[in-house]
RNA sequence: GCGGUUGUAGCUCAGUUGGUUAGAGUGCCGGCCUGUCACGCCGGAGGUCGCGGGUUCGAGCCCCGUCAACCGCGCCA
């Protein structure tokens, strides 16, 4: 029988069997065909990979299978760089090979088969950035699998692209050295995650991918029911209501890579449609035991697929009131040093008068940004420019040069509070000379999220930010519900199955004091995990929920299934899910999600190259008994 | 829905103060070349300067509108 060699160890291996030999004689050519009723003992494409071959192979006779990467014609020697998933092997031709003519014919991207001798290379010939650079395969007959029409894009280089181009040739994209790096790495990473959740006495868990919509999330996406003509079904934006369920089960210890739909608008690190986590449940635990089960997942994924960058050991825990104040968000970069202060003190009654009047308001703050070796003119211009751009009135700034020996402090800010509150500020935030401080001032919540950008800003164009690092911090206290500026109508600011700190008594108090059992991991800047210990309670979810303003009946139509399960012994129990998509992004170093997806929607939500989302057939119509309604 | 940035050859980009026939690199096609590995050399094709309107003797460049892409805001329990 024919027989693929058995690859190298530590590399990658070809799947064998693919085809299945009665389908195999299908797609092989009259001409291999011939071949093998000739007592050929080859197998139908290849006796090796593209990486296999070394020294230790000279004078064999092999058979190789890829694509044609790049062509070197010499006239009367051509080189031709074949590619597979492996590797690159060089395959040269001259004209005493029998397929001369036709070799000359091949180009770019062709998928070909070649038949040749393994020859070595003279030394002054090796080429040491193949693994394959020592040796060389004269073709003796070459067949063609596959011939491609003029590209759209070159897999051969680093030539960029536009998106469009690249997502509506998936394909070939993919087919590009960097993305077959980042497919395999998110592969691994995969891998990895499973085999650690199952070290840890995890198993995985199917749960349904057409069920019912859940409201107070994201958008979901809908599919009509046939059966149930008016009647839809929903993608789940988790498997959230499911795993608790498996909980109440008596599981103990679920996890899943599970798909997640949620019909929102994308961002670079959001997927829109769908992207997958790493979902994961458990019982009879607390928040703490959560963050010791997931915490050495991720450290050692992030060990061994960070590329050698430090991981950090500790992973601070840091309420979200701390995190908002010192950080400006909830999903902090703590590579970057800067932690933002309260200055107000130094601003009441003060010569600034922009300050000392917005301060006589109710909910106001001044807020300092320390900006270590910041301390120019210039620096602190660009940075005010920057709030202005992001819809800020400015910031202000003093910094701190040296003048004759002396350290003055500079800036119109300083000039109008006078020196005594300027050095006081000077010695809260720990700055001396060549440093600066931006303030903002208002109602926290207008001016939070821009500080916070700043602060990234500054971290990063004063090269305070170290990159090459793993920062992780857990975000904890989390407040159960927030108040819409708008309508002042009480909602769930995060999951509403989420179990109150405090139980029943907390929630006879003032809702906006409520901290959840909630929480999320930041890392670098990013919210790669969100979880919770669950509210399994019956008496205190309905509680929970008439606070938001969603009467007993309404929850109970809702999550019926849930809430009448949680009847029946629910132990208590929580979790939480890591986003996959943005690991494997921060490992492959990539700020763009779409990087890491193999066939990702563009961001209109649109797969140019299947053409997705399309119109339905009437006939489809018809039976689900829809009629689309006209544009306005 | 809103804001920012970008839009010139298949691709990456240049294009001066508004002034002759809009360029380069790369890819593509043809020719030459027996040691290249980003091969080299010669030649060629390829353009509705995103689209529409305006100002002007004259617009790739200025103005207005519009479309698309990306990034962000809203949104994301």
């Amino acid at each position: 029988m024919r027989q693929l060699r058995r690859p190298a160890p530590g590399r990658a291996r070809l799947s064998p069997g693919i085809l299945l030999t009665s389908e195999r004689r299908q797609c092989v050519s009259a001409r291999t065909r011939e071949r093998l009723r000739k007592g050929d003992n080859m197998h139908a494409f290849r006796s090796h990979t593209c990486v296999d071959l070394n020294a230790s192979n000279v004078g064999e006779t092999v058979r190789l299978a890829g694509w044609v990467h790049r062509i070197r014609d010499h006239g009367g020697v051509l080189f031709i760089d074949l590619r597979d998933h492996y590797g690159i092997t060089q395959v040269l031709c001259d004209s005493d090979s029998p397929v001369f003519s036709e070799v000359e014919k091949l180009r770019a991207e062709w998928c070909i088969r070649i038949d040749g001798t393994v020859k070595a290379r003279d030394e002054s010939l090796v080429n040491p950035k193949l693994p394959t650079g020592e040796i060389e395969v004269y073709i003796r007959d070459m067949e063609v699998l596959g011939r491609a029409d003029e590209l759209p894009l070159q897999v051969f280089g680093e030539q960029e692209y536009p998106e469009e181009t690249r997502l509506r040739y998936r394909y070939l994209d993919l087919r590009r050295a960097e993305m077959q790096k980042n497919m395999t790495l998110r592969s691994d990473v995969v891998a990895a995650m499973r085999r650690r959740m199952w070290d840890q006495g995890f198993r995985e868990y199917q749960t349904p991918i057409i069920t019912a919509s859940s409201p107070e999330g994201a958008r979901d996406f809908l599919v009509p029911s046939r059966l149930h003509p008016g009647k839809f079904y929903a993608l789940p934006q988790a498997p959230q209501q499911f795993k608790q369920l498996i909980m109440v089960s008596g599981f103990d210890k679920y996890f899943q890579i599970a798909p997640c739909f949620r019909d929102e608008d994308p961002r670079a690190d959001r997927s829109p449609t769908d992207f997958y986590q790493l979902d994961m449940e458990m019982s009879f635990v607390e928040q703490q035991d959560v963050f010791d089960t997931i915490q050495p997942v991720m450290k050692s994924v992030f060990e061994e697929f960070g590329g050698g960058r430090k991981v950090d050991d500790d992973w601070p825990q840091i309420s979200y009131a701390d995190a908002a104040l010192w950080y400006g968000t909830d999903k902090p970069d703590l590579r970057n040093p800067i932690k933002m202060q309260v200055v107000s003190e130094h601003f009441e009654g003060s010569g600034f008068a922009i300050f000392a009047k917005l301060l006589e308001q109710e909910g106001t703050q001044i807020r300092a940004i320390p900006a270590p070796t910041g301390g120019s003119r210039k620096f602190c211009d660009r940075m005010n420019a920057f709030a202005q751009k992001e819809g800020l009135p400015g910031m202000g700034y003093i910094f701190w040069r040296d003048k004759d020996g002396e350290m003055e402090a500079a800036g119109p800010l300083a000039k109008n509070i006078g020196p005594e509150r300027t050095e006081a500020i000077r010695q809260q935030l720990g700055l001396g000379v060549g440093d600066a401080a931006f303030f903002l001032g208002g109602k926290p919540e207008s001016f939070e999220r821009v500080a916070g950008r700043a602060r990234t800003v500054i971290g990063d164009e004063l090269g305070l930010t170290d990159k090459e690092r793993f920062a992780f911090a857990w975000i904890v206290d989390f407040p159960m519900y927030e108040k819409d500026e708008e309508s002042g109508a009480v909602d769930f600011s995060h999951n509403p199955f989420s179990m109150p700190q405090g139980g029943m008594e907390a929630l006879e108090g003032d809702p906006l004091d409520v901290l959840g059992y909630q929480y999320d991991l930041a890392c670098n800047g990013y919210e790669l995990i969100s979880g919770a210990i669950r509210n399994h309670r019956p008496e205190i979810m309905f509680k929970a929920f008439e606070l938001a303003g969603y009467g007993e009946d309404e929850v109970r139509k809702r999550f019926g299934g849930m809430v009448n399960a949680f009847r029946y012994g629910a132990p208590p129990h929580g979790g939480c899910a890591v986003g996959i998509d943005r690991t494997v992004m921060l490992l492959a170093e990539e700020d763009n999600i779409r990087e890491v997806i193999m066939f990702p929607m563009n961001q209109r939500a649109e797969d140019l190259m299947m053409g997705a989302p399309s119109e339905p057939s009437t006939d489809q119509l018809m039976e689900l008994r829809l009629r689309v309604m006209p544009e306005e």
